[in-house]
DNA sequence: ACTTGAACCTGTAGTTACTACAGGTTTTAT
DNA sequence: ATAAAACCTGTAGTAACTACAGGTTCAAGT
């Protein structure tokens, strides 16, 4: 672990642990190029610094919000490659929120039909005969 | 198809679509265990009954609720033994349900992100070199 | 009765996004 | 110098299906 300096190189065990994910993750990004194929020691090990692991930070920080691994590649196209305008950034953006939004809408009705499943169900009948959830899933056809 | 009356035997490819699905995953319910083992024709055909339509209903529904199959078939152990508690049902639904909204907190603070980024952004530099939105996704770490 | 086409059969492989080894090498710390 | 930790590659496993390939059976029309 390098603690003293920030700059420092470190390796893909450092980077993983900083970027919240595992080893074999940050390979695995690297084999399906998210990830830079990285400078290697002589060895063969693979060395980063700090803008790897901001890479990585901003991968896992969108896949952690629903982004699929295809999207976050479109998102980083706009970082890698300078010859894009600032409008066709913005669409994407407002593409990806509206994305975003619906399936904010698709949770909502499902968490909406779960709570009042929930509801009807008073939890304190020791049978299960007329227990409501389960009506509602089996027998409501 | 049986039209005449509901309580005919008919083949799976009938049941998946009642049950919305393919008949490979009716097949692939079968071999995880989630349905039964249905008789067959003399030919080898499998062969349902409306107990079984039921069923796979329960398990469409409750998987399109976003149960997964092992919680699934956690609910299903309730239909299939007698001895357990509604409040257990209930539980499980309880639990569900606030995932669900975990989801959604983080999908809506990932919106507000997307919204406020394209705000700032005025979208018409050709240049991307302080497009506010790369900045906001790549550097604001 | 016969034919044809839809529906069915089994089994394997592909999908997404990782995760878990196995079996070996390099680096680091004592 | 040696031992442990970290690393390497490569393959296989996970969830929850989906998509074939290559063959058999069923049902309807003639």
């Amino acid at each position: 672990m390098q603690e003293r300096s920030a700059k420092a190189p470190f390796g893909v065990g450092d980077l993983a642990r900083a970027g919240q994910c595992k080893v074999e993750t940050v390979r695995y990004y690297e084999k399906i190029g998210l990830m830079p194929t990285p400078l290697r020691t002589e060895g063969g090990h693979r060395v980063y610094h700090q803008p790897e692991l901001k890479r990585l930070i901003f991968i896992r920080r969108s896949r952690d919000l629903g982004f699929s691994v295809a999207q976050v590649r479109d998102l980083l196209q706009f970082v890698d490659e300078p010859n894009h305008t600032c409008g066709e950034v913005k669409a994407l953006t407002l593409a990806q929120s509206e994305e975003v939004q619906r399936k904010i809408d698709d949770l909502q009705r499902l968490h909406k039909a779960l709570l009042e499943m929930a509801d009807k169900c008073k939890g304190e009948s020791y049978s299960l005969e007329q227990c409501p959830i389960i009506d509602a899933l089996y027998d409501e056809i």
